[in-house]
Formats: C-alpha cells, structure tokens, sequence
DNA sequence: CGATTCGATCGAATCGATTCGAGTACGATA
DNA sequence: TATCGTACTCGAATCGATTCGATCGAATCG
C-alpha cells in the first residue's frame, strides 16, 4: 500500500494526497475526504517512515547508549532514571529512543542505524571511538555524565564540588582518617588508586569525585571498584576496613556502593555511624537496601536525561547549546557522625 | 557526502562503488581500493541509513514496548532482564532496538517510527490498540508475558501451573488460609478480587497466576496491587494481615510484592516463616531487599527476551515460529514453614 | 583464429514519500 | 467584460542508496 495507490483511488495526484495527508498544504475538505476514505478503503496506515525519512533527512530516533549491558547499566537506579528523562522529552518531541549499549555485540547497530542524534552517557573506554564514528557521520552528539570536547556539549553534575562538600561534613565531625571508594577507574581494572595513576586520567565522574575526596583527605586510600553494585561495595568494603589504618569515614562514590561498605561493616560488627561514618553518592531510594537513610549527595537523575534529551533536540535542530551543569543537593541522613574517640 | 560523489571521485560507477562498499557484487582488489581511497579522502563514512532502509525495505530496528514510564518498568529487574535478552539477541543481528513505553507521550514514537519488528512486553490495557496499529502496518509483532493471538505468536512462561505448584507447597505444609496479592488486574485499580470478575479477565499474566492459586485454595481472598513494587507490597500486605481471617500464607505474583509483605508481616511483630509463609515470584536477587531467602519460582527473564527476540527475527524473515512456553524452577528459600499451632 | 565464458563494470529503474514551482479555475472587483 | 487574486491541484524533481540486466574486454577452449 503507498501513497500513490491512494491517490490514484482517490483521483487525485500524489502531492495532493500527501498534502491531505500531513495536513500542511491547502486541501479542500472534499478531497481531503476522498483521500481518507481512499486510504480507509486500501487498508493505507500512513507514509512509511523510510521514505519520509529519507526525504526528510531525519528518522525521528534519537539513539541513547549506557554503558555494559542492559542489565548490569541498569542495575544503577542512575542510569535508569537518565533515560527516562531521556525518554520523556524525547517522546514529547515525538522521537523515538534507540537503546544502545557499548557492547562489542551492539556496535553494528550503533554503526548503521539511522539516528538524528545521539546521547552517550557514562565515560565508557570506548567514548572517544564512538564519539570519532558519530563526527564523521555528523550526528549531532550530547555527553551525559562525562566532560565536554570540542563540538560536544555536556550535561553533568560537578562532582568534584559535591564530593568535596561530602567529604567537608565529615571533616567537620572531627575526621581524619577517610578512605573513598570509587567508580570503576580504568579499563584496566586499577585496585588501589594512586595520585600518579589520577594524574593522567581525564575528567571521568570517578577521577573528578577522587579530586574532590583528596582535596579534604589528601593522604586518604582509595579503592576503585569494578562496578557500581552493592556486592562490590561490600567486597571493597571489606579490604578497606581490613586495613590496619582502619577508616573512621567512607566516601563511596554511589549509594550502591556505600550500601555494600554499611554492609561489609556491619558484616565485621561494626556499628554504622558510631564506628564508621558513610557517605554516598546519587541520592537513589534506598530504603529497599538498608535499614539506614544514607547521608549522600543527591543528584537529578531524570533532569540529567531531561536536559541531555532537549540538548541533543536543539542541536539537531542546527543550534548551538552550551553545555549544562546541574546542581546536587545534600542528603543528611544518618549514616555519619563523629569518629569513634 | 553521498555515494555519488565518492564513486565520481574515484572514477567510477555508482553502482560500483555500492558492490566496492557493501562487499557483495564482483569488484577488482584495484576498483575496490580507489573506491575506498575515495571514500577516505572525501570523508564519506558508508551508505546513509536512511536510504539504504528505503531500498531494502528494512530498517535494522526493533521496537521494544514496556509498560508504563521508563522508571516504572525498570524498578522491576524483570523488566530489564528482559529488555537485556532482547537486547543481545538483536544486537548479534545487528539490529537495534528502539525502546517504547505505552505512555501517551510516546504515542507518536510508536506509530511514526521505522520498525522491522516489535517485542510488546506485558498486559497494558492498550495491548490491543497498539496491536491493531502493528497489524494495519504490517509490523511483525511478538507478544512477551501475555496470550497469542491469531496471528501473533507469544512468548511466555506458564503461570498458571507455576503459580499452583507454589500453592501446593503451602497446602501440603498444612496451610488453609491462604491469601494472594496480584500484580494490577485491570485497569481501574480494582483491589478486592472475586472470582466473577476473574472471569470476565483475559489470558493476562495476573490472572493466570491468580487461577493457579485459586485451583488449590478456592476460597483464598485476593488483594490486587496497583504496581509491582515493595512498597506496594508492603501497602496490601499490611490489610490482609490486619483481617479478621489472617491468612497464615501469602502467595504474592512478585518478588517485590513479597518482600513488601514481608516487611508488613514483621512490622506487624510477625515472625517469617513461623508466623507465616510468603512465596514470591520471578527469582529475581533479592538478598539486597530483605534477610531472607525468598521461597520463590524463578522464570528465566533473559531467556524471555532472548526468545522473543529471536522469535521476532524469524517472522522478519517470513517465517511462522510458534509461541513458546518457557519453563520456571522452585527456588525453596526460607520463607515457608507449616503454619502456626 | 573464432567462439564461448566469465569477471568486472555500468546504466537505469526502483524504493515511497515530500516539496516547490507552475498551472487552473473560480469568484470578486473595477 | 476584463483583470486580478485566491484557493486548490498537479507534475516533476529529489532524497541516497540497492540491484538487476546488459555490456564490454580479456582469457580460455576447441
């Protein structure tokens, strides 16, 4: 069924029935009836989004990559609230939302789909690959979570700032002894994290956070997790509180994380604040993970997606949008206090 | 930067290029190498999405349809797990996918987008608008978690017989008063259900399960929740155990569901399993959301989805694949014990 | 040496719409 | 009645590839 079909049905000229159709050009209702009934009569659903796209120059997708895999990006509640605010402007606009993920397996898809922008959020390895693939198609790219580059505007929170403001509290309580636990850092899964190994690192979320954290604690040990997940927390955790310069205080740099350090110290019969202070970051619901309201830094996750959504819509749209960054905001809770005399 | 100009630039035909580039036609090493020189040279980075969709009739993507917002689904691990084996399966077909929500907002996403073929998860009360849509259009569609239709194969696990096989296990530890908290029935947030209005329902996930409860104890009140989430399940939790007729088991048609009743029952003062028994369903990990091990049955969520995707490929390819069955496994836990004296 | 075959290349049709400039017919105005 | 304007309608170009059938040249075979 094309349009043409219609028109002849209808007795009219294909330019006539597709101005009947989008309703754009002047049609008397006769003949926008005709062709209606025409198409109604033909079983015709409407122009095929290939064609009209291809006239067009745009496919009304707006593709949106996470990074790992589905399951383990959207583990992290952050990650999920992204792309609904992703997805909630972006089907405002009436676009569509292409899941990517940077899987090796995915990246045919990634390379051939027809997409008018893109949104790369996280600070995958592979980000300066994919963001050289997306330049030279010229699809018009926004960065969420990670760094602007020339051309790219970014939507992020400062985490440096905010991290510094976490750790601030507890050095306020009297702390001195802190250790952070961070975001992966490295493909090359990096354990213990030193100044000299940070020094060559970009502006990722997990190295500015550490920034942050050393700018209070500028001796404090750091740990790199291999993931945001309670499990990891509770395993790094327990190297840190192993230590023999034991912690008074963790900043870990996600709540999942700060859940698994709770865990990993109530596991060693540690009271959580009395023994250790903890402290994480995103600001998700945690109730569902510990007894304890986690003291943390929360961040807008669906504004990040909301804003990175209209960023990507207004470069498409052959604008030129700064980049944005969004304002954290401090979540007492009760999981600090001062360190044990 | 068209193909066009590449093949002007290397001196040859359009037609040849495309063979040079796609890789398929006949083309000489020397022919092959100008052409790709020339591409090189120009910037031109491969054949535009859009019309080679146009041509071929395809458009590498697949829509995948959640319920609800993006947020909501995706609380739900079943969901994403789902999505994930959607996901790698398309992804190894080079194919994308296009996430979709019911939303209204989404609604114009839906019907406008280029689509191949189309995964509906769930039983959203629009089930059957969107797949009169899909049918006008001719999108090969696949039903995940509810009934085929004619025409429409489904991929799905037996609730029914799962769900009994819990309930049966209660019964022979000596259970008779039995409750059961459902995912949403319908859309009207109906919350006390009786058998005259499961009649009337559909083959929906909800109410299969529900069936299967009833099969072993006919008498059992139902309570539906209004979402799949703790706090919901802690929400009806709370009203059947504030009865007058306390159940001394509770089947729940979700993990979540579960852990919320089991929260209510020890907010209560009631002791799992010995003041009563809570099964759940999915199998989803949820050390993270209580103490206990949940007395569940695990469906295969990635499984799911990496059939459907599968199953949906093959109708691209005009084939006729059949709807298929998955099988759930009796996880024991520890929330179940023969009911108090 | 002529006929046959095969590999490489090309031209042109095609996918299904959108869009612009041109054209037509009708009614209104002077 | 002649002229002008308005409201519709149409034809044709265009978007950027893929693909089929035809052509051409060289190599192989009889």
């Amino acid at each position: 069924m094309t349009l043409a079909a219609v028109a002849r049905t209808a007795g009219v000229s294909v330019s006539t029935a597709s101005l009947a159709f989008s309703g754009l050009g002047p049609v008397s209702d006769a003949t926008r009836d005709k062709v209606l009934a025409a198409a109604d009569t033909l079983g015709y659903s409407g122009p095929d989004p290939r064609a009209r796209s291809l006239r067009q120059g745009r496919s009304g997708v707006v593709g949106m990559l996470v990074e790992n895999s589905v399951i383990r990006a959207f583990r992290d509640p952050v990650n999920v609230g992204m792309v609904d605010g992703v997805a909630e402007v972006l089907g405002d606009a009436g676009a569509g939302v292409l899941l990517l993920t940077d899987a090796p397996h995915a990246r045919s898809a990634f390379d051939n789909a027809a997409m008018d922008g893109m949104v790369l959020s996280g600070c995958s390895p592979l980000v300066a690959e994919l963001l050289e693939s997306l330049r030279r198609r010229h699809i018009p790219t926004v960065l969420l979570g990670s760094r602007a580059r020339p051309g790219v505007p970014a939507v992020d929170v400062d985490n440096l700032t905010a991290t510094e403001q976490l750790a601030r509290r507890l050095a306020e309580l009297g702390h001195r002894q802190a250790a952070t636990v961070t975001l992966p850092l490295d493909a090359a899964g990096t354990q213990f994290v030193s100044p000299a190994l940070l020094a060559g690192a970009g502006g990722d979320t997990a190295a500015d956070r550490l920034r942050g954290f050393w700018s209070v604690f500028p001796t404090g040990v750091a740990l790199a997790a291999t993931d945001s997940t309670v499990e990891e927390g509770e395993r790094i955790g327990r190297l840190l509180l192993d230590r023999v310069d034991r912690p008074t205080a963790v900043v870990a740099q996600s709540d999942l994380l700060a859940a698994g350090v709770v865990r990993a110290a109530e596991g060693l019969g540690l009271a959580v604040p009395t023994d250790l202070s903890v402290v994480g970051f995103d600001g998700i619901e945690l109730q569902t993970f510990t007894s304890h309201a986690l003291t943390t830094m929360r961040q807008p996750m669906q504004d990040k997606g909301r804003t990175a959504a209209r960023t990507v819509l207004r470069l498409i749209e052959g604008g030129r949008p700064r980049s944005v960054t969004l304002d954290c905001e401090f979540v007492p809770g009760t999981t600090i206090a001062p360190p044990p005399p």
